[in-house]
DNA sequence: CACCGTTAGTAACGCGCGTTATTAAAGTTC
DNA sequence: GAACTTTAATAACGCGCGTTACTAACGGTG
């Protein structure tokens, strides 16, 4: 159905009785001067006619612009996807993205990939702009010959010298939800941390943060407590199972994201103790169905959304003005407070 | 830092003491006969040496392949990437658009759009093949010129004539986890279907045969215990306040999505009714934490990763071979056991 | 030497479009 | 009616690369 075989700008110019030349003035600059509206309007319907649909490969090459932005995502495996850091992020950036007519680009790098790559990808000239996400340190993406000014926007959990970025402090959340046991006297803490395989920067931070807090408040993680999972529910569960093999037992434990919390409740609840009467369970992340649990899971909230929204509009900004100036971009995640955090049991 | 003032085949050349074609050649055909290793080997250094990168762009002008597939979200809102539906569909497509090489690309249409928008983007030569989801009937694709054997692939819930797609019965699945119940004696339904609002013909199907399998049972649903929700937990757990409103109560409460049977069964308990002594509740979806309520939630997981893994393949094929052959490939849900589930109460 | 196959390489065209510099005709001014 | 401006439109170039058709030199054969 239809004629597909490919229409070109030429083949307008013929029907219309004019010059391409012509044609991809009237169907690109608004009111130009000198063509008379009779003209426009005999090109607009022979391309009405033809069907006529612009090669976007060719106008690319022609504006030297790609329209397009990356999101180069930087897991481990490609399984990641059903935390809400990718869910809301995503929505966020394409929000933006559709304002500005730009499309989006989804590429998937492994965590050890080479800031090199994210560079060639850019000066191939595929993507006007990349963001990206979790680099340990700018040094890298200097290294790979990135520089400031390029159109590349980092999603970080803390600032980023030198290139633009928006970033979440993830820290002040944690310590925020650390406080909020702290402070009504908890000292034996439970933890469940993501296992050492699942190595980020943004994670060995929290970790190491976390023991400063606990430091701080002349506090000492009992290693019995602690039990790695790997961000799964069912891996939270078994973590869960393996800290209460011993007593006494932690009088709250915080995991590390929500699903994992989530399914140290329901270990907990499965030997037959209460929460947060026996125990309390506190996590991290802002998962939809933390509110959900019985009792509802107290967490920290981080703004994906936000972040997405914020990282897409600055790279637009940057793309579509070399020159743009930036500024620091910085949100807080917020305590999200659930039943499942009370005073601690004798 | 760098040169990063484009770099291109010629000035690779030039620095090779060759011609362009040769530089073309030698990156692009492995062991051409005609070029003596010398030569290649004097390109490739040169290339290196100037730190070459390919303008993608001009690539795909000249090769006439974008090597980019799209994925094409039909959504009302762009809020709507928390269910496990599309974080499993894009890892499965991912996994396959990397063994390919190539890219993809995401784009955010409406559930209003129409198919002509879908048609042009793929004619435009932006994308090689498009993955689409959820179209009421094959005949608006055809209306919009897509002929069957244009590189576009559905996902749908059933099958599609003459297009290739790739579909889960999830009528199937539905009369399977409304089967669990009915078996156990259940009579008085609970039902938290999706608001009217949101109408996909995928949803008026499932609605349609869950009346349909009621009534081959010879049970009609009763009109107050139903209650819409909008797809969020927060729904479900008001949909169920309002059913409760009514007595008798049904014994069992049948939620359309697994997020909204967790809000359901959260409400249930904060009445102080016992799931599922006093009242069962199953769900739909495959929630990641649906097994991990308490009691866990009898539920339908659908197939996604490998709905999205078989979509991805068989649009490559396409995309490789205009004249590829295809079979119709169908996937089933598995019913999910849980204790949410049990007799009805008296 | 004339003929021919082989080797090594390139010129030239095409992909489809954006844009600048230029032309040609028509209209205006003194 | 010569000089100049405006109007209407186009030829020609560039974007960067893939590919086909063609050339030129070389070595071998009878």
């Amino acid at each position: 159905m239809g004629n597909n075989s490919k229409v070109t700008s030429f083949d307008v110019a013929e029907r219309a009785g004019v010059s391409r030349t012509t044609v991809s003035l009237v169907l690109n600059k608004g009111e130009t001067p000198n063509i008379p509206d009779e003209t426009r309007q005999r090109v607009f319907q022979a391309a009405r006619e033809l069907n006529y649909v612009p090669n976007v490969t060719a106008q690319r090459l022609a504006r030297g612009r790609s329209g397009t932005i990356a999101l180069a995502i930087r897991r481990p495996s490609v399984r990641r996807f059903s935390d809400p850091y990718l869910a809301n992020t995503l929505s966020g950036i394409t929000d933006v993205t559709r304002t500005f007519s730009y499309r989006l680009a989804l590429e998937m790098i492994g965590d050890d990939a080479n800031a090199g790559e994210l560079h060639d990808w850019l000066r191939s000239g595929a993507v006007d702009g990349i963001i990206t996400e979790d680099w340990a340190s700018a040094d890298d993406l200097a290294a790979a010959g990135f520089s400031p000014d390029d159109p590349i926007v980092i999603i970080s959990d803390r600032p980023v010298a030198r290139f633009r970025h928006v970033h979440v402090d993830l820290l002040y959340g944690q310590r925020a939800i650390v406080s909020s046991f702290l402070d009504r006297g908890h000292r034996r803490i439970g933890c469940i941390p993501y296992a050492q395989i699942d190595t980020s920067a943004s994670l060995a931070r929290r970790w190491a943060d976390l023991h400063k807090q606990l430091d701080e408040a002349g506090i000492a993680l009992d290693p019995k407590h602690v039990a790695a999972g790997d961000r799964s529910a069912e891996s939270g569960y078994e973590a869960m199972l393996r800290i209460l093999r011993n007593k006494p037992h932690p009088t709250v434990v915080f995991g590390m994201n929500d699903a994992m919390a989530l399914g140290a409740m329901r270990a907990i609840t499965e030997r037959g103790l209460k929460i947060p009467q026996d125990m309390s369970v506190v996590g991290f992340d802002g998962h939809e169905l933390a509110a959900l649990s019985s009792p509802a899971l107290q967490t920290v909230r981080a703004p994906w959304l936000e972040m997405g929204r914020a990282a897409a509009t600055m790279l637009m900004a940057r793309v579509q003005d070399p020159g743009a100036h930036y500024d620091d971009h910085r949100l807080l995640p917020e305590l999200t407070v659930g039943a499942s955090l009370g005073d601690p049991a004798v």
